[in-house]
DNA sequence: ACCTCTATGTTGACAGTGGTAACATTGCTT
DNA sequence: AAGCAATGTTACCACTGTCAACATAGAGGT
């Protein structure tokens, strides 16, 4: 049994467990460092010695936000290691059912509230990371010959732009089909069907 | 001259273009009803006879970014009237334009605020028809037989959301070229390019 | 011309926020 | 054991969104 202690042991992580609770459950707006160290049993100047203000928390937030996010889509990619037109479309697939199932975390990750990510290294690196994900993904499907030609890194970006823009605008009209819920499945397919003919033909 | 009165003449619209300027010059987070009502020379409850809350005045704000997005868009497109395929382009081209010079306006318009834009019946349908934009000009392209065969909306959906998502992540690592500026003409025309040559094939 | 009613604006309050400074406690290091 | 840096606490500040009670202006009916 933990003791009520002057010092709490790991703070700044469990800022962060808690954060990412009301982050999910009450949205970001009603995110408040206060009521985050409320929850910690801290004083609400408590935080203060671990983040140097709240949009570093958020961004740190954003931070395990990219990882979690590249280690989902990678497993889900790697459940296809056969056949790389299969593992494109996963990439996509699984970026999406993250972002529809982490919703509020996933608009923190994507500048909700203009965090410069420039400003916080470890948030970028992981940002960059998540990307590298859809890069080998392109690199091995132009391996096998199924991609053309053209400078991975771009071709992935346009890929990655393309289902980005697909999570953050399902995301918006919550319900565009006026059923529960959307079919990401679909969606991602449709799109990614009509990219990957593109892709064959290379970028010229 | 205009004098100093009690009642302001159209202080609901005064409001608007003032949290227009304050939004762009200091960004979304800094956007506060008193600052507005300060500036417009009215005290801080004044806002409320003309939105019942802050995020009604985000939203009337989204409406109109909405609206000045869809003339801006259309305004380009009209000037390639002879060419479908760059009509297209064009389409896309204007729209990062268009984000890129008004991130913080753009930012509010989709969901930074997780304003809920069905609840905002203006908001949803001025974003609607600027998405219309778009679908005619796949219509024009279908009908010139340049773009296979496919529910309008649904392919016009799918280049919206390749384009908003180069939109979205431009405005997000502001200065990926590490030069001053993105060549958001270049970036779109990469895409449009790719996407274009998987509509010649419709989706199938 | 007056009177009333409604739209609009004002004042003053409240709870809650992010942030800072001054002080308290803890536990590692020497 | 002493001292020092790390970590928490308390008290405060300016600011915010929102509401209720009050004030004023102007439009319409008489």
């Amino acid at each position: 049994m933990i003791e009520e202690r002057y010092h709490h042991g790991d703070l700044r992580q469990a800022l962060l467990v808690i954060a990412k609770q009301q982050l999910t459950s009450q949205g970001f707006e009603a995110l408040s460092l206060r009521a985050i160290s409320r929850e910690a049993g801290v004083s609400h100047a408590a935080a203060y010695r671990h983040f140097p203000n709240k949009e570093a928390l958020v961004a740190a937030l954003a931070c395990a936000g990219f990882e979690q996010l590249a280690a989902f889509v990678e497993a889900e990619v790697m459940q296809h290691s056969a056949d790389p037109r299969e593992q494109f479309f996963q990439c996509g697939i699984a970026y999406v059912q993250f972002a529809l199932n982490n919703a509020p975390l996933f608009r923190v990750m994507f500048g909700v509230s203009g965090v410069d990510r420039l400003q916080y290294p470890a948030t970028h690196t992981a940002a960059q990371a998540s990307f590298g994900v859809l890069v080998g993904t392109i690199q091995r499907g132009q391996a096998a010959g199924l991609i053309g030609a053209g400078e991975p890194r771009q071709l992935a970006f346009t890929a990655w732009a393309a289902v980005h823009g697909l999570a953050t605008l399902a995301l918006q009209d919550q319900i565009t089909s006026q059923q529960g819920a959307i079919d990401s499945e679909r969606l991602v397919r449709n799109s990614a069907k009509l990219l990957w003919n593109g892709l064959k033909y290379g970028q010229t």
